[in-house]
DNA sequence: TTAAAATGTTAACTAATTGTTAAATCTTTT
DNA sequence: AAAAGATTTAACAATTAGTTAACATTTTAA
């Protein structure tokens, strides 16, 4: 869900940050603000974002500055920079993407544009991983960790139980038969025809037993 | 070695083919050419480059979108793309990074800008994938002094141990698969299955038992 | 309404994976 | 060349995951 990407602001000018987080709550965004280059490196730490709007004009340690800091780390290779900079500025957009940014937008900074070149920006990253995280409503399933938030507690699931849940999740209403079950989560083993059922148990015991949904007579589903 | 770096040119003018080869092979560079988008996408499968060279105006299938149809795909993530546009094609710019590029320069080009802006572009790449300290938690790990400071105490790792903790701290969360890293860790060689447990072991040992965790059927991951 | 069909539940059983040692084999250092 | 250290292996233990069988419950449809 792009509307759920957490979206990491830096700027000296606590004006811009509110214009910025203003018209970017309003679409959804989860958003995270600093004002300085080391405060941001810091939340970092903290909290992953998936982009960081990062003007390029700070005192002390400069945008340029910040996003090389972060480009030297592999762990932090996903998360995208947009830069911020003044129309003459020129040289930003040079050093800028030799920084290692992947776009920028010039102040004055109309909220439209900003919007959507973030969408746009966030959509094509997306596109990039296909294991993706998936987040639906208390739900979040990130097949790269191997993890599961069930309400922001992190609960541990065997990797079948993972696999069909996540699976179940690649589509959210989708109705999954038996038969597709079978074929994409046991490939080619040949199992009894309770142990999907024993394995939807054990997935219900930790998440709730309201998510997955049994269409009697052809499979199940996973609902918000 | 960034000398020995290959670099693909994309270009529909014969001159500027021979004109960046030239300069370009002058300085150690492995050179490939193409004169479209569809052979150039070609010639990717069967040697991937570490740098394209691109140019914008191209007839048929244009940069921007031969750049796009590279990035689609994720084993070419690594690749870097250099735009070559004419000053008056502001465009481009936008448009080019947008769709995924790292640089680019203008024509008509300098040999010694040209040289310089690919030197530059490499290191970075260079850099990128390279040894830089991690530090996270209680766990300081420094490839270039083969250094682990674990609470502020100095630890020792033997080779595979550090190489294997290392390479987990680069994506903390992250879950490797046993696969990965035998692929990473042990390259060529072929060892038996009980080797990486065996690492592990001795690694948790020194550091604790906490920070690794065992994902049963997949891998280890790294975790604060 | 009731038998048949499908799914849920449990616990026992089986299989698969990983942990642990110590010894064997390589490598490097002295 | 001996000693020390690093790495791998093999055997076995421990743990965890996955499956099944038996029975219960629910749903469907005659």
């Amino acid at each position: 869900m792009i509307e759920n990407s957490k979206i990491l602001l830096v700027d000296d000018e606590e004006d811009i940050l509110e214009f910025l987080s203003y018209n970017l709550k309003k679409e959804g965004f989860r958003i995270d603000t600093a004002n300085n280059g080391i405060s941001a490196l810091k939340k970092l730490e903290k909290s992953k974002p998936d982009l960081i709007i990062l003007d390029v004009m700070m005192p002390e340690m400069d945008g340029i500055e910040v996003c090389e800091k972060i480009r030297e780390k592999q762990r932090y290779d996903d998360i995208l920079i947009l830069f911020l900079t003044a129309r003459s500025e020129d040289y930003s957009e040079l050093a800028g993407f030799s920084a290692g940014a992947d776009d920028y937008i010039t102040k004055p900074i109309k909220p439209k544009l900003l919007v959507s070149r973030v969408n746009a920006i966030l959509k094509r990253k997306r596109k990039k991983k296909n294991d993706g995280p998936i987040e639906i409503g208390d739900i979040h399933i990130n097949k790269s960790n191997h993890k599961l938030l069930y309400l922001n507690n992190e609960i541990h699931l065997a990797k079948k139980e993972f696999n069909l849940l996540y699976y179940l999740m690649t589509v959210p209403g989708k109705v999954f038969t038996r038969e597709e079950i079978i074929s994409t989560i046991w490939k080619d083993a040949i199992v009894g025809d309770r142990t999907i059922d024993v394995h939807i148990r054990k997935i219900r015991e930790k998440i709730g037993s309201n998510h997955i949904k049994t269409i009697k007579g052809i499979g199940y589903k996973f609902d918000i």
